[in-house]
DNA sequence: TGAAATGTTGGGGCG
DNA sequence: ACGCCCCAACATTTC
């Protein structure tokens, strides 16, 4: 019998690890020459953000230091066929990211895909009537049901291509760092092992509570694949607070399967006729964290500074974009996918459209926050803020949300003069909320 | 994973 | 002692 000893290719995109890596372990199981590629793949009409692709570069390093890594840049599927040609490749095997392009590798090329970046395959978890869920708890009691896959080892042997082929070298983005991450497979696995051993217990207590390093902050490793759900779900078994948000993540993943058009058109369509605002002046006060509501401006300032921003603050900032400013919910989405280093597809649409409640399983449209009263209940002692917002450092935690309120001789202790050292609140609250409400009426 | 507006109740001040 | 009123505290409804 004729052994196949020609290479098989694996297509690296969201999945830079090498544990529970379905498509690697398929490949090194296949005895075969493998040969790991990544592709800057051009033309992505989502291409990624700068945060993004800073912690992208990062994670490349790390992967190349187990594996060698082919790296090219082109259209995914020009690449692909070179490789092929230059090679003699009989094969190619990936992780699925359920987009267009790796249908049509599939449709073209010898090729298989795996279930490696989720807890089940978009469109096997669905109501009784076949259809997908489009309300949460029901898909949370419906997961809760399956049997999540086991996650696999390391490949035991992996052999790789040995002919030299060309690879583009990495180079860092420019101008960019963040001093609080540090990509890398390792380095999330021992943060999940870490937060499940100390902080799970806490979480459903911490997670709403800024000033607290209550979260995983496992997001940009899930995103990039640096860790896997089943890896998460193995680990924390049981901690259901923590997995709900686990599933909260599938359940975006899986909706934007189904309908794909929500990453730039609203759920509900009667949201297509909302007079939606265009002010370049407090798009941009927003972005920068001026907007004069302590608790809005720390969060994109953190945002900014982190790449990353808590969850409870992407809650209050969204609605107060959406709400407040009646600014679209798709010029949040695409400032937080340019500054996020957890940028993703799926989340960020499945976010904001809940923020700005025109998506499945939304937040009712009159369910405005208070950036005020978010800031007292979540913040109460004003760390957050004054940890973001540092001009407000001195003053005291009974005005820290609420500046404008604060009597003059307050303020002048604490050394703030509104306008110029922090600035006055761009709209009023109750009076945007009002007009929000009367944009519902029209709507509805 | 909200908050404002409106309704209800009950304690206490006061004539 | 009694009734009246005020309003805080809590509950319900509405957006």
């Amino acid at each position: 019998m004729q052994i196949d000893h020609s290479p098989v290719i694996v297509w690296f995109r969201r999945d830079l690890r090498l544990k529970d890596n379905p498509a690697l372990f398929y490949a090194a199981g296949l005895l075969r020459p493998i040969i790991p590629l990544y592709i800057f793949s051009k033309g992505d009409p989502w291409e990624m953000g700068e945060a993004s692709q800073w912690w992208l570069h990062h994670s490349l390093l790390n992967l190349q230091k187990h594996l060698k890594l082919v790296v090219r840049k082109g259209s995914s599927l020009s690449v692909i066929k070179e490789l092929f040609k230059e090679t003699g490749a009989s094969e190619i095997v990936f992780n699925c990211l359920y987009d267009a392009e790796e249908e049509e590798v599939l449709k073209k090329f010898p090729s298989k895909a795996f279930h490696g970046g989720v807890l089940f395959p978009p469109g096997s978890i669905l109501t009784k009537e076949q259809k997908p869920f489009k309300v949460f708890t029901p898909f949370w009691n419906a997961c809760l049901k399956e049997k999540v896959r086991d996650p696999l080892p390391l490949p035991r042997k992996m052999t790789f291509f040995s002919k030299k082929i060309p690879s583009l070298d990495l180079t860092a983005p420019k101008g960019i760092s963040f001093q609080d991450w540090e990509p890398g497979e390792d380095k999330a696995q021992a943060k999940l092992v870490a937060f499940v051993k100390k902080r799970a217990a806490s979480y459903q207590k911490d997670r709403d509570f800024p000033a607290i390093a209550g979260g995983s902050f496992l997001s940009p490793y899930l995103h990039f694949g640096e860790i896997s759900p089943c890896q998460v779900w193995d680990i924390a078994h049981g901690k259901n607070a923590f997995l709900r948000q686990i599933v909260w993540r599938e359940f975006a993943i899986h909706l934007l399967k189904a309908f794909p058009y929500i990453t730039h058109e609203p759920f509900n369509p009667k949201f297509k006729a909302f007079p939606w605002k265009k002010n370049a002046k407090f798009l941009k006060a927003w972005q920068e964290g001026m907007t004069g509501y302590p608790i809005v401006d720390a969060g994109m300032r953190q945002l900014i500074c982190m790449g990353w921003m808590h969850n409870r603050l992407r809650m209050i900032v969204g609605s107060f974009l959406v709400k407040d400013l009646h600014i679209s919910w798709k010029e949040g989405a695409a400032w937080f996918w340019e500054k996020l280093l957890d940028a993703d597809l799926a989340n960020n649409t499945f976010g904001w459209q809940w923020v700005s409640g025109c998506g499945t399983d939304a937040a009712p449209y009159f369910r405005i926050f208070n950036p005020t009263l978010q800031g007292e209940k979540f913040d109460p002692e004003g760390e957050y803020v004054k940890k973001f917002v540092p001009e407000l450092k001195l003053l005291d935690k009974k005005w820290i949300h609420k500046p404008w309120l604060a009597p003059e001789d307050v303020l002048a202790k604490a050394g703030i003069e509104l306008g110029k050292d922090y600035p006055l609140p761009i709209v009023d609250h109750d009076q945007a909320r009002k007009e929000a409400l009367s944009y519902l009426k029209e709507i509805s």
